[in-house]
RNA sequence: GCGGGUGUAGCUCAGUUGGUUAGAGCGCCAGUUUGUGGUACUGGAGGUCGUGGGUUCGAUCCCCAUCACUCGCCCCA
């Protein structure tokens, strides 16, 4: 038996990662402001194929779609942002603006699994709604940088910075893009020419050899920035530069899907072989209004719980934890009603299973735990039990009224 | 969707130019030690050799298919 393709169990050792890691990012987004909310695995193809666009690969060949009953379509999602853009319109969140949410959950995506890309993974994604102007995007790109440094990759990763401008400019300079690539369309590479067709700006992030000569001679984006977006632009790099961040900027970084523009952003990193992108995002001012909504700015970004677990390693966890060693038949039960008021003076202690005391305390001290608890009948003739320190070695007798407050003594 | 590599014990890996009972280290279980762990020694369990088919007297080994993983392309977190 094999899990499906591309899809795995998270056991409890890369869980404890994911946990460290998702929890770190409700923390730094509290400091933020951010809210969390969680919207619905499944929703209406709809929702995906208007925002993302129908000639995305996200929506052409790599939903999964639900065999179901009535007419409706409905896809697990690929991503989150569509989602929760259409929960904020269904909600009539709009005139409660702004509205900064922080999720995290599962996402599916039908593709050929490789380093750091799997079928079923896992995304944190912010998203704030309603601030137009380079303060979201600085509140946003800055909230990213502290969550990474507070996962200790702040060295790690590299910020990399581009404007794909608004729909005037970016309309401006895909036809001017155009113009040029259609020029070179007999040295083009094959994939490239699909892209021509589909999304201009895609070739420029192209890695054939060929097309990288022809590239250099393309027009530039910032050559067709209209005031409004190269002011905005540099709102956002004095922004990051007044506040320490460092940034390289990247011309050809876009973006694939229909509803960004303005910034982008990706931290990136060479130690996933092919996969680069830790964390990306970036303006997508006309999602809510292809979804049907009001127009409302947004801006967020999303990271990938899997690529991030494969950099990192789950902190050290001070374990303060009980083994509970149980002798006989006859001293159980007292066992597990210190045991229990134990756990309710909030500590935690579980059973150890094992044939006599030495196996038993050997099996403690492979489970991590601090101390043992031993009850047998010694304990129970003379109404004290034993607590032993499995680091220290050292062991004494503790009443059994005691023990609550012995272990809140020592705990102190 | 396209191209390359890999698949032997829970883990890391040997091995068989096609031959009868497939090995090691680590881990696991047990004993030395029937109420005191971590060390040491001794023993033990655990394998459809990814799966299915083919060639062969005989396949873990050769061939084909398939599944999974992996590296790259595409795309993306």
């Amino acid at each position: 038996m094999q899990p499906p393709r591309g899809m795995h169990d998270l056991l409890p050792e890369v869980f404890k990662v994911h946990k460290f890691i998702t929890e770190t990012a409700l923390v730094i987004g509290q400091h933020y402001g951010f809210q969390p909310m969680s919207t619905p695995l499944v929703e209406s193809m709809d929702v995906f194929c208007r925002s993302l666009g129908d000639v995305s690969d996200i929506v052409s060949k790599e939903m999964y779609e639900l065999i179901q009953k009535g007419s409706e379509r409905l896809v697990i999602r690929p991503e989150g942002t569509a989602g929760i853009a259409r929960s904020v319109i269904s909600n009539g969140l709009t005139q409660s603006l702004p509205l900064k949410f922080i999720s995290y959950g599962p996402m599916f995506r039908y593709e050929r699994p490789q380093k750091g890309r799997t079928r079923q993974f896992h995304q944190i994604s912010v998203e704030l709604f309603g601030f137009p102007g380079s303060l979201g995007d600085l509140e946003v790109i800055t909230m990213a940088y502290d969550f990474l440094r507070a996962l200790g990759l702040e060295k790690r990763v590299t910020l990399e910075l581009n404007t794909l401008g608004d729909k005037e400019s970016r309309d401006a300079y895909r036809t001017a893009l155009v113009d040029y690539f259609t020029g070179y369309k007999d040295k083009l590479s094959e994939d490239s020419l699909i892209r021509l067709e589909k999304n201009p700006l895609r070739i420029l992030d192209s890695k054939d050899e060929g097309d990288r000569a022809i590239i250099t001679g393309a027009p530039l984006l910032k050559d067709h920035l209209n005031e409004t977006s190269r002011k905005l632009f540099d709102e956002v790099k004095e922004g990051l530069d007044t506040l320490g961040i460092p940034y390289k900027l990247n011309p050809h970084l876009v973006r694939g899907l229909d509803y960004y523009c303005h910034v982008a952003f990706e931290f990136t990193t060479d130690e996933l072989g092919a996969q680069s992108a830790v964390l990306a995002g970036g303006r997508y001012d006309g999602l809510m209004a292809l979804l049907g909504g009001p127009e409302i700015p947004g801006v967020g970004w999303a990271c990938g719980l899997e690529r991030l677990a494969l950099m990192i390693d789950a902190p050290e966890e001070s374990n303060g934890n009980i083994a509970l060693i149980i002798g006989d038949e006859d001293s159980r039960l007292k066992g597990l009603q210190i045991a229990h008021s134990l756990r309710n003076g909030g500590f935690t202690i579980e059973p150890i299973l094992g044939s006599n005391l030495g196996k038993q305390l050997k099996k403690a001290d492979k489970s991590g735990a601090q101390y043992a608890l031993i009850m047998g009948s010694e304990e129970m003739a003379r109404g004290e039990v034993t607590v032993k320190n499995l680091k220290e070695g050292s062991q004494q007798s503790v009443a059994f009224e005691q023990i609550t407050p012995y272990f809140q003594k020592e705990s102190s």
